[in-house]
RNA sequence: GGAUGGGUGGCCGAGUGGUUGAAGGCACCGGUCUUGAAAACCGGCAGGGGUUUACGCCCCUCGUGAGUUCGAAUCUCACCCCAUCCGCCA
């Protein structure tokens, strides 16, 4: 959500970064909205004030028993209100017009973003590890897991449909593995704090963090009206939601290992084979609550906390920051981190983290007090991260670790986590 | 699902029609005292918005929305949410 005052203050750079993502100007639009609901709020409320000194003074004059001069003062009143409910209702739906219109734009993108109309203008900003040689054809993840007889879509597929999954036996221990390798990292190592949230949240919660109210069909709701939440990211950030923190709180770190759920709406034909797009998938999300002055270094640490799993997992990856066009509606500025699949042949997405600024704090209503002042209130800026997705991961593994006979390597991370297993057996081997 | 109780400032908690935006406590901020800290004491301290060059002035908010009234945190209605007990249940 956008602040109205600074968008009066500085409508051409409002307009400027709306253009950048593609948009047009609102500026205009929203601040003649803005201009009038000001001018029937001013008269409004010389109205109310009109009315409120009358009626003390009714409550003056009746306690001096003047009751010619209270009940002339009455008749004022009584005028004066036949004027006020056309201009509170039309305060009232000017104020809903502005923020329904407010809450449907996207964020702005930070300065140091990249101009672009799609993901071909995401820059590359580092490339860590070197893709593996293998001296035979990489196979893709769902050929190899198929071939394990560990990797069942088909019987996903009759309970539920397309884009599920069902895994078994070492397969779905490594994908626990995975979960458990991740939230260690990051709780142990980085200082996330390791968090239980809700999977079905409410209309505001959604709204908070912008997946409503304009990405709606892309969610999975329940009949009595909570919604699955599409990122734990959901969860993570509404924990502070209509709170006011102290400074010294921050920053707060939270981590999570969900489900998440998506209903795909608009990505009809891609990635149809496999599991890189499901309705379902787990993730291990990071979340961090800062000061503004704090988010910008908050930003890149979370980055290299995720960078990190992969690193540990010695799987091979680019970092990109994605341009202006490619950036999701809450962002001001998100890095992907994208893992090295030899089956694909291709970096896919494995990780995406954001500066969201105040925009979400804004819908959420969270603020802090600054330290050393004991009035007033900020809004905390908000990052979210996966830190990483472990359905992608656990892709990525499959395909890098795999063995010319079709068993899959197990990375020296994650094997204490499997038993102290080192690989996972080819089918009939 | 049934029954009852309840939603007040950052937190706890008074307050049932009239200068109450709201006692008191905690937290926080400033000060006195102290070698320093703590304690004690003194003072300050709700949020949002409009308007103003500024000082300031004004409006709204006691879950939300309607209503009664000259006037509502206080009365009425609807809704939302929370708690407890019962039922069901992992």
């Amino acid at each position: 959500m956008h602040d109205i005052k600074s968008i009066r203050e500085n409508p051409q750079d409002f307009d400027n970064g709306l253009k950048r993502r593609g948009l047009a100007a609102l500026s205009s639009e929203i601040l003649k909205l803005d201009q009038d609901w000001r001018q029937t709020t001013t008269r409004l409320q010389e109205m109310q004030s009109a009315r409120n000194d009358a009626s003390k003074r009714i409550g003056q004059a009746k306690a001096q028993k003047n009751d010619a001069e209270a009940l002339r003062l009455m008749g004022e009143v009584t005028r004066l209100k036949d004027e006020m409910p056309a201009a509170e209702q039309r305060a009232k739906e000017l104020e809903q017009t502005i923020n329904e219109r407010l809450g449907e734009i996207p964020n702005l993108p930070a300065a140091d973003v990249p101009d672009g109309p799609d993901e071909s203008a995401n820059k590359e900003v580092r490339r860590t590890g070197q893709p593996r040689s293998m001296n035979f054809a990489a196979k893709q993840h769902f050929e190899l897991g198929e071939a394990l007889k560990l990797m069942d879509f088909e019987a996903a597929t009759r309970m539920s449909g397309a884009r599920f999954v069902l895994l078994k036996a070492q397969l779905a221990r490594l994908e626990r593995a995975i979960g458990n390798f991740m939230l260690d990292l990051h709780t142990g190592t980085f200082g996330y704090q390791e968090t239980s949230p809700p999977l079905l949240v409410r209309d505001q919660a959604m709204f908070g963090t912008a997946q409503l109210p304009k990405f709606r069909d892309e969610q999975f709701g329940t009949t009595n009206g909570y919604w699955l939440i599409p990122t734990a990211e959901v969860s993570l950030t509404n924990q502070v939601r209509e709170t006011i923190l102290s400074e010294a709180d921050m920053p707060l770190r939270f981590t999570a290992w969900t489900p998440c759920f998506r209903s795909e709406a608009g990505a009809a034909g891609k990635d149809t084979r496999g599991m890189i797009r499901m309705h379902q998938f787990s993730k291990v999300e990071l979340v961090s609550i800062t000061t503004p002055e704090q988010s910008q270094a908050e930003h890149e640490r979370m980055t290299s906390c995720a960078e990190e799993v992969l690193k540990r997992l010695d799987l091979p990856y680019r970092t990109v920051v994605l341009c202006t066009g490619d950036m999701g509606f809450a962002a001001r500025k998100t890095y992907d981190i994208e893992v090295w699949l030899p089956g694909q042949n291709a970096y896919r997405e494995i990780s995406s983290c954001s500066n969201c600024g105040d925009f979400q704090a804004r819908r959420m209503e969270a603020r802090y007090r600054p330290t050393g002042d004991s009035k007033g209130t900020r809004f905390v800026h908000t990052l979210n991260g996966s830190g990483l997705a472990v359905g992608r991961t656990l892709v990525a593994i499959l395909e890098n670790y795999q063995q010319a006979d079709g068993s899959i390597a197990i990375p020296p991370a994650l094997r204490p986590y499997m038993g102290g297993a080192e690989a996972i057996a080819a089918h009939g081997a």
